[in-house]
DNA sequence: ATGCATGAGTC
DNA sequence: ACTCATGCATA
């Protein structure tokens, strides 16, 4: 059964900084939360109601110090407590949760404690546009609330004593962030549309390919990287923290998981390299310290629960997929229908698995466990990568440019163009 | 290491 | 409503 619960986390909130020492001025830069990125609050708010009401509030808390100067491997229990104040507050006393009043409930007892990341992204562009479309769904949720966390950088700061510092400061503490050459603006273009980003020039530039590296390379890079990452003694959430003291950007563990192990789009992967690179060369550069690790929770903001969908279902879902990706609206609906699930669960679901496609090491197709079909259509190299390189469609294939060796192409599942189904809005 | 989820940006 | 980047919560 699925199980659905909310939770709650908390996007406004405090940053509190350390000023542990260091009188780190705020990374968070102003693309982003500094100068003023307000998103136009709520889109669809004209019906003018809140949808919830922040419990919580910040506090704040500070911390740490460094830990003591010795590296220790694989050491950082940076864990977190284990207390879940959110799954308790279940509606019954009048917030409606679409998910709570579902059939379903989720069986499980478990206690985490949230905190949320602040999300703060790099943006690029400064457009600021947003014209998001009010999709009225269940979204009880999230509620408009605007995200424009500042993380506070850690105090602590991963790179130990003085390293920080320095680090930080000429590194780009100063100003925001800056972003790699040719993945500045047009990293989403060149995934989606014209492969014309391979490179233009004749002579790249000696040392690293910072402009436009190939699959083989993203391929060496992530593995050269999680080698010496571990040699080090870092864990992948700590190069995620330290990527934040360093850059403004902090990463959780699961994206430098994705990106050792080539999860991640290709564009991603573009994107993320150069600032794992960046932190190769400090982290080793840096005679034996360890990283403290601190986190800053944020908390307020509900997120659901994480629904588990039973493997027997998952099976149906796949075998759907085969036939249709992008099934329309009316068969999603009739499948969560049949499935005996939200029927947000299951779009999320295709979603999900459309991206999973899209990887640089795509998932292996496999047909569901109960029904016996048999494709053996992908020729993919098991190991992923050297599986499909070039495709130079309209769009789609998150896939490396062009690589030295070339690889049998192999046919992308979706290739169609955007909507040519009948969706039925 | 991954599954499900959220949100910004697009179409 | 979709895609993409990213992450909390989990297994």
């Amino acid at each position: 059964m699925a199980t659905t619960t909310y939770m709650p986390t908390s996007t406004a909130v405090s940053s509190e900084l350390d000023g542990s020492g260091v009188g780190v001025m705020n990374i968070v830069n102003a693309s982003i939360g500094g100068g003023g990125y307000h998103t136009s609050p709520s889109p669809r708010g004209s019906d003018g109601e809140m949808k919830y009401m922040p419990p919580s509030q910040h506090h704040h808390h500070h911390h740490h110090h460094q830990m003591p100067t010795s590296p220790s491997p694989n050491s950082h229990p940076v864990s977190l407590s284990a207390a879940n104040p959110w799954v308790s507050l279940q509606p019954g006393g009048g917030a409606p949760d679409p998910w709570a009043t579902m059939g379903i409930h989720n069986h499980h007892g478990h206690h985490h404690h949230p905190h949320q990341a602040p999300q703060v992204d790099i943006k690029p562009h400064e457009m600021h546009r947003h014209q998001q479309a009010s999709h009225g769904m269940a979204s009880s949720w999230h509620a408009p609330v605007v995200s424009s966390a500042h993380y506070s950088t850690g105090p602590g700061s991963p790179l130990p004593h003085h390293t920080a510092y320095h680090a930080a400061m000429n590194g780009m503490l100063a100003h925001h962030q800056h972003q790699p050459p040719q993945l500045h603006h047009t990293l989403r273009d060149m995934q989606n549309h014209s492969p014309s980003y391979h490179q233009s020039h004749p002579d790249q530039p000696s040392g690293g390919e910072e402009d436009a590296p190939t699959s083989d390379d993203l391929e060496a890079f992530a593995k050269q990287f999680k080698q010496r990452r571990i040699k080090l003694g870092f864990t992948q959430a700590d190069v995620g923290l330290a990527l934040g003291t360093l850059y403004g950007n902090v990463f959780s563990q699961t994206t430098i998981c994705r990106f050792e192990a080539l999860q991640l789009s290709f564009k991603n992967m573009c994107k993320l390299k150069p600032l794992l690179q960046k932190w190769l060369e400090e982290a080793d550069s840096t005679t034996g310290s360890p990283t403290s690790i601190d986190k800053i929770a944020a908390q307020g903001r509900k997120r659901k629960k994480r629904t588990s969908i039973e493997v027997s279902v998952k099976g149906a879902l796949e075998q759907h997929f085969h036939k249709q990706p992008k099934p329309s609206a009316q068969e999603i609906t009739s499948l969560a229908d049949t499935l005996q699930l939200e029927k947000e669960v299951v779009r999320v679901w295709f979603c999900n698995r459309r991206q999973k496609e899209k990887r640089m090491t795509p998932p292996n197709t496999m047909g569901g466990p109960q029904d016996g079909m048999m494709e053996s259509q992908m020729g993919q190299t098991p190991h992923g990568l050297h599986g499909y390189h070039h495709q130079d469609h309209l769009h789609g294939s998150p896939m490396a440019p062009h690589s030295h060796s070339h690889s049998p192409p192999m046919l992308s599942p979706q290739t169609m163009p955007s909507h040519t189904s009948l969706t039925a809005h």
